[in-house]
DNA sequence: ACCTGAACACCGTTCAAGT
DNA sequence: ACCTGAACACCGTTCAAGT
């Protein structure tokens, strides 16, 4: 037995055949259902497996460890928000400021109260070790997007933008997560959006280049 | 042995007496040193007992479970971190919003920056059971406090300061949170103190009650 | 090629026994 | 009153053996 652990994430098989495909699938979505079902500490690989149908030796055949079952499933939660914001980004190019922080605000929102419970379960865990390194795929992701996308508005010009998108993407993440984890009553979601809209386009408007500069400080 | 695990994170002995205070003391402090020594898993209690030089039992004697450990420490970090922003809260009442904005940002990311590794150390399980909790009481603080000072503002006036304090305080842990990740090089901290002055005072901006309103959307 | 499950190392927690 | 450390339950991970 090896002294270290293994922390590699990449998956052990691919579905290479076509029942094998079957297993894995049964195993991820065993994950969720632990997680779903009770507490952080309840995900155990023999639970998961014993959900999933299989012993423990078939969950690792196709996942090195613990922690890259989560990240899998993590992986997969997260890039279906991603892409519903890249979208977006991608539709708003060339409009107004104001058009676009409403439109990926709302897209980011409906994306995460899409998969509520999942987003919920998943990020107790989040602050586990391997899991910044995923967080990091997506927010960058989203961080070029929206990059992008700014790149090309009609009404305003922007210098560092790499900087602008990735204060904008981790200030917005915040909120929204304190919003959710008091279970995201529509009122309250309701205020959020129109909080982090007011957010990213008063930070926006003050860190554009101004041609006429209004004093300040 | 119960089935269920005690997630209690009340100290079992406060520092009654004289020797005990040292023990008490010593195991705090062990952790830390764990925690800044390797990796979050290396964070053990035989190996914490061990760098305190007592037994493990002895650990149990004050607290009731490795999670209570972590968060006594966390609880100190926080609260040195939110005890600093306090003071400048107070410090600027009836200031202008610029130079509220300004000093609470510089504040936050100074307390912050003083005890940087311990600071990355312990965010790792900060998502952890339990830990939510802990965070939540530090971020209510400073939401109390923002939203006080606010009040006071000469050049301003809002609605639904609580709503909008809670918006502020979760969008600057986001950003601060990744550049600390990224082992917070200075020429990326001074950015950062830009960026969030600008993220703070243009939200607040854009959100105040205007005598004339600027037309958007 | 894929699955099984007993076996191993290790960790959190306790408690009878010490001083 | 405080400490010790062997003992227990349980979990992550492996691997020889099965089909």
């Amino acid at each position: 037995l090896g002294s270290k652990a293994d922390l590699s994430l990449a998956l052990r098989k691919k579905p290479v055949q076509e029942r094998s495909a079957a297993t894995f699938r049964a195993i991820c979505e065993a994950t969720i259902q632990v997680l779903l079902a009770g507490n952080f500490e309840r995900l155990t690989t023999t639970r998961v497996a014993e959900r999933a149908g299989v012993s423990v030796g078939t969950l690792y055949q196709y996942f090195p460890n613990k922690n890259a079952l989560l990240m899998a499933v993590l992986t997969e939660h997260l890039g279906s928000v991603v892409e519903a914001v890249e979208q977006t980004c991608l539709l708003q190019r060339g409009r107004r400021v104001s058009a676009m922080v409403e439109a990926v605000c709302d897209s980011y929102i409906d994306a995460k109260l899409n998969r509520l419970d999942e987003s919920r379960a998943l990020y107790r865990p989040t602050a586990e070790l391997g899991c910044e390194a995923v967080v990091l795929i997506a927010t960058n992701r989203a961080c070029a997007a929206i990059e992008k996308m700014l790149a090309t508005a009609s009404d305003a010009l922007f210098r560092d933008l790499p900087m602008i998108s990735k204060v904008l993407v981790s200030a917005l993440i915040g909120p929204m997560q304190a919003v959710m984890d008091m279970g995201a009553p529509p009122g309250l979601v309701r205020k959020l959006r129109k909080h982090l809209v007011a957010l990213c386009f008063g930070y926006l408007n003050e860190i554009r280049l101004h041609s006429k500069s209004s004093a300040r400080s």
